[in-house]
DNA sequence: GAAGCGTGGGG
DNA sequence: TCCCCAAGCTT
């Protein structure tokens, strides 16, 4: 915690003056996604819809299209109607209790204890992939972390957290971070870690990983390339004709096939004439 | 529990 | 170049 202290960033979501609304914004963005990309799009989102109210006013298509390139497009869907399940049902406030948070769309273990923690100060155990791999290395000895949490994962990540509630809101950033920037996946830099002295897997002599194989996920010539080539389609444009979808891939069935998947997501509309667009 | 879901940067 | 990985969630 002094490290974090000393080091930590200065992002927007972490000042005081910003609301809870802005924390939850920014954790969903962050999902998958590198903060370096989640910041520029964070700035315009909060400045376009500084409430949920704001965002809950606009059409679910609007949301997609701001949401750019930063992938998963379907939590831009998901924080859409969060805003209006949040102004439903808890009067345009976000909620600050783990029930409520875990019942919004999109929103799951992590998210709800990271919103509870940062946008609260409330007492909650953050489990995220740098949690998780600071946690493997400094108390278990081992150099990554499982492929999937476990429940042994997360009692352990719990007994780590301090008992009070302020303090466990600082220590859980303060592990993030120290998770983001030293304790990193690839390329560690043990010369700086506060906790280099007590950290199992380098006492041990940094064992290589020896689990389960981490499977990378294929990409090249999947329904996700497809969707996502189709979707920039319509973020650039309004109404899209069936044509123009043709080169999002070399088979027209795997169009249509992702653009079933991606009416059904709710991402895009079908018009009666033929096009498409995002959803108004 | 496994699979599906985008996108881009760094080693 | 290729591979890995990034503040996960849902089905």
């Amino acid at each position: 915690m002094s490290w974090y202290a000393a080091h930590g960033r200065d992002l927007p979501w972490r000042r005081p003056e910003c609301s809870p609304w802005g924390v939850l914004v920014c954790e969903v963005m962050a999902q998958q996604t590198p903060l370096a990309r989640v910041e520029p799009v964070w700035h315009a989102w909060m400045r376009r819809w500084p409430t949920p109210a704001d965002l809950a006013s606009a059409p679910p298509g609007d949301a997609v299209r701001a949401w750019g390139r930063l992938g998963y497009p379907r939590r831009a869907l998901r924080l859409h109607e969060a805003a209006r399940a949040i102004v439903e049902r808890h009067a345009g406030d976000v909620p600050s209790t783990e029930e409520d948070l875990l019942a919004l769309p999109g929103i799951g273990a992590y998210t709800a204890a990271a919103v509870r923690a940062f946008a609260f100060g409330g007492h909650a155990t953050v489990v995220d992939t740098n949690v998780r791999r600071v946690l493997a290395r400094t108390l278990l000895g081992e150099p990554l972390a499982a492929p999937a949490l476990t429940a042994a994962e997360r009692r352990l990540a719990e007994s780590a957290v301090p008992a009070g509630h302020r303090e466990a809101a600082v220590w859980n950033v303060a592990v993030m971070e120290l998770g983001a920037l030293v304790c990193t996946a690839r390329g560690p830099v043990c010369d700086r870690c506060p906790v280099a002295d007590r950290c199992a897997w380098r006492l041990a002599g940094h064992p290589a990983y020896d689990g389960p194989k981490r499977r990378g996920q294929a990409y090249e010539g999947t329904d996700r390339q497809v969707r996502g080539r189709i979707l920039a389609r319509l973020r650039e444009t309004e109404e899209v004709p069936r044509p123009d979808l043709d080169d999002c891939a070399p088979e027209q069935g795997t169009v249509d096939r992702c653009l079933d998947g991606l009416v059904a997501d709710g991402l895009v509309e079908p018009l009666a004439d033929g096009r498409f667009r995002l959803p108004a």
